[in-house]
DNA sequence: ATAGGGTTAG
């Protein structure tokens, strides 16, 4: 009887490769991977000892079902698997899958390795990528491996130009990828405009960033919102609004994006009524921590701390900057303490940021202690942290101290720092000081405006006239001009602007009616408050008669003046000025609050100034 | 299977 032979396995036992065959377990897998992963895999382990291999359908649902589940470990072995299973290659469109998923998971590096070896890399391999590094700021080496993916033959689609747009280090390399996006006709693709319009923005160009929206035949709101943001976050909040109501007439809805923008504009121009109505149009996002950190900025920098700590109280979810952005913005309102105790309440770590507000609080609320104690916290201080501590030591007259804390700190001494310490000394009065560290900023930047202004307000301080004609005359050769002093004032839905002796809104008619209110509040704080006219602040060498004359036409006085005017008694008066607030303005705005009656709020160029009842937040420490 | 915009200091 002839015997039946067998080589290797029954032919039953063969590894079963038919659809018809392995479609249970195949069923059956990607049924556990709903609910129970592991139940999939240990099926899939049944599979492997079966020789079985699954069907591709079945590993793309088990990984989507891992990346869903957060589960990384599952996701390791369903990788190990696709690749253990008979030494067959997966489908490349498999191995990209598992890129995704690692790069889901934050482990770049792990995807990495996975996307070296890949025998066959197509786009979207090469995308997954380059978008995984620029999503983790390392867009270098997303440029990188752009030119590899360009070396090696395949072709960038608009997915990939808008990733890779994301990483360029400057306006050369942008245009170096824009020029091959006209050329193969991308550039109608509104992912790839609005990459490119925010890249041209972040990098200083924003009239290229305008030029490719304004071509664009069919924009939607991430574009359009791109170009808005653009403006606002160059200071170019007019701009800003101008577009947002152009996109609202041409029917797109406010999302958001869009309102965060605009409300970074309201911000930028200090706009504080508008900001209060984007609020009212943000209470449908109640929960979009972004729209709110904006929000408490807005309210912030536009003076009412108030109802920015009625928000913070009310928001539910609050990250670093949220509490940063409470931090300084209290500060900046002259709440100092109230701002080192939120700090100290705060459940999260510090940052940079965080600390820069801190230290902030401390130089302005002059305690120097504390401040040092803050600035030893800091592991790796830098430029700002060393310059609120001048500035700390400075304000509070330690200017020995001061030097010598410049001397030994381990960062660039650079303009920044030295103007602070030149403006302590001007508070301070130390002339001898001034000169030196003001001839060493004109070393370093000759055209610098600040400290020349600086310089020359020290020696005129001090009666030095021939040396203030020293110095205006050397900004005269070099052709640095003072930046005339100028305010405005939000009236209804208009801002007019005042600058020295004038305005460049009204008419002079108007003018002569502001003018006149001015003379009405000097007299009435003259005869009810006390008010001295402090002549030191003018700095010319003329008679006291011309200096009192000069300082009634500073842009603040006539700012406030027409605010009273204009505005109904409940309305607080909110100016804003860009250069720091004088001393004598100072002095006369607090009596004017005083006999008024009138809650007063001045922004100066570094901080609020809150008037009321004949004090100032600021403590007369500024 | 891969893509775009919005928040803190200076």
């Amino acid at each position: 009887m002839m015997k039946r032979s067998f080589v290797g396995k029954p032919t039953w036992w063969r590894p079963a490769t038919t659809e018809i065959q392995i479609s249970p377990i195949r069923e059956f897998v990607i049924r556990c991977s709903n609910h129970d992963i592991h139940g999939a895999i240990s099926a899939m382990d049944i599979l492997q000892t079966l020789h079985i291999r699954a069907d591709p359908l079945v590993y793309s649902s088990l990984i989507k079902s891992c990346i869903e589940a957060r589960d990384i470990h599952s996701g390791r072995r369903v990788h190990r698997h696709l690749f253990d299973s008979d030494g067959n290659i997966p489908a490349t469109f498999l191995i990209n899958q598992v890129l995704g998923m690692y790069v889901r998971f934050q482990r770049v590096e792990e995807a990495r390795q996975v996307f070296d070896v890949m025998p066959e890399k197509n786009v979207v391999s090469w995308t997954t990528m380059i978008s995984a590094y620029t999503n983790m700021k390392r867009g270098r080496m997303g440029l990188e491996l752009f030119v590899m993916m360009g070396r090696s033959g395949v072709m960038p689609n608009m997915y990939t130009f808008s990733s890779v747009l994301r990483a360029s280090d400057g306006l050369e390399t942008v245009s170096m990828i824009h020029c091959p996006i006209v050329k193969v006709g991308l550039d109608s693709d509104v992912f790839v405009r609005s990459s490119l319009i925010d890249v041209y923005a972040k990098w200083g160009d924003l009239q290229s960033g305008f030029y490719v929206f304004d071509e664009m035949p069919t924009r939607d709101l991430v574009v359009w919102n791109s170009i808005i943001s653009g403006y606002a976050q160059d200071g170019n909040g007019h701009v800003a609004l101008d577009l947002y109501s152009k996109m609202r007439r041409a029917g797109f809805p406010a999302n958001q994006g869009a309102l965060t923008s605009v409300l970074r504009a309201c911000t930028g121009l200090t706009l504080l009524e508008m900001g209060r109505q984007v609020h009212t149009h943000s209470i449908k996002f109640l929960t979009d921590l972004i729209l709110n950190n904006a929000l408490l900025d807005m309210y912030c920098k536009c003076g009412s701390s108030e109802d920015a700590t009625c928000l913070f109280d009310r928001m539910v979810e609050k990250d670093i900057i949220s509490w940063s952005t409470m931090i300084s913005g209290l500060a900046q309102n002259g709440r100092n303490v109230e701002a080192l105790e939120l700090f100290d309440r705060m459940p999260l770590k510090p940052n940079y940021i965080t600390m820069v507000g801190v230290l902030f609080a401390c130089s302005h609320a002059g305690l120097v202690e504390k401040g040092w104690r803050h600035f030893n916290s800091i592991s790796n201080p830098g430029r700002e942290h060393y310059g609120c501590m001048v500035d700390l030591l400075g304000r509070a007259g330690k200017l020995d101290d001061a030097v010598k804390f410049i001397k030994e700190m381990n960062c660039e001494k650079d303009v920044v720092i030295w103007k602070s310490l030149l403006s302590s000394c001007r508070v301070h009065k130390d002339v001898e000081l001034a000169g030196i560290v003001g001839r060493r900023i004109l070393e370093l930047n000759p055209d610098e405006e600040g400290a020349h202004i600086l310089l020359s307000n020290t020696y005129a301080d001090s009666q030095q006239w021939e040396k203030v004609r020293e110095v205006r005359w050397e900004m005269k050769a070099r052709g640095v001009k003072k930046e005339p002093g100028c305010s405005w004032i939000e009236v209804g839905n208009r801002i007019e602007t005042f600058i020295v002796g004038g305005s460049s809104t009204r008419t002079h008619q108007e003018m002569e009616s502001v003018s006149k209110e001015v003379v009405r509040l000097i007299d009435r704080v003259t005869n009810e408050g006390g008010y001295i006219p402090d002549t030191s602040f003018v700095l010319h060498d003329v008679e006291v008669e011309q200096k009192k004359e000069s300082l009634k036409y500073h842009s603040e006085k006539l700012a406030v003046a027409f605010g009273l005017m204009m505005l109904g008694k409940d309305k607080d008066i909110r100016v804003i000025k860009n250069l720091r607030i004088c001393g004598d303005c100072h002095n006369f705005v607090k009596l004017v609050a005083m006999v008024e009656r009138r809650k007063i709020v001045i922004r100066d160029a570094v901080r609020f100034h809150h008037f009321q009842h004949g004090v100032c937040s600021c403590g007369d420490y500024w």
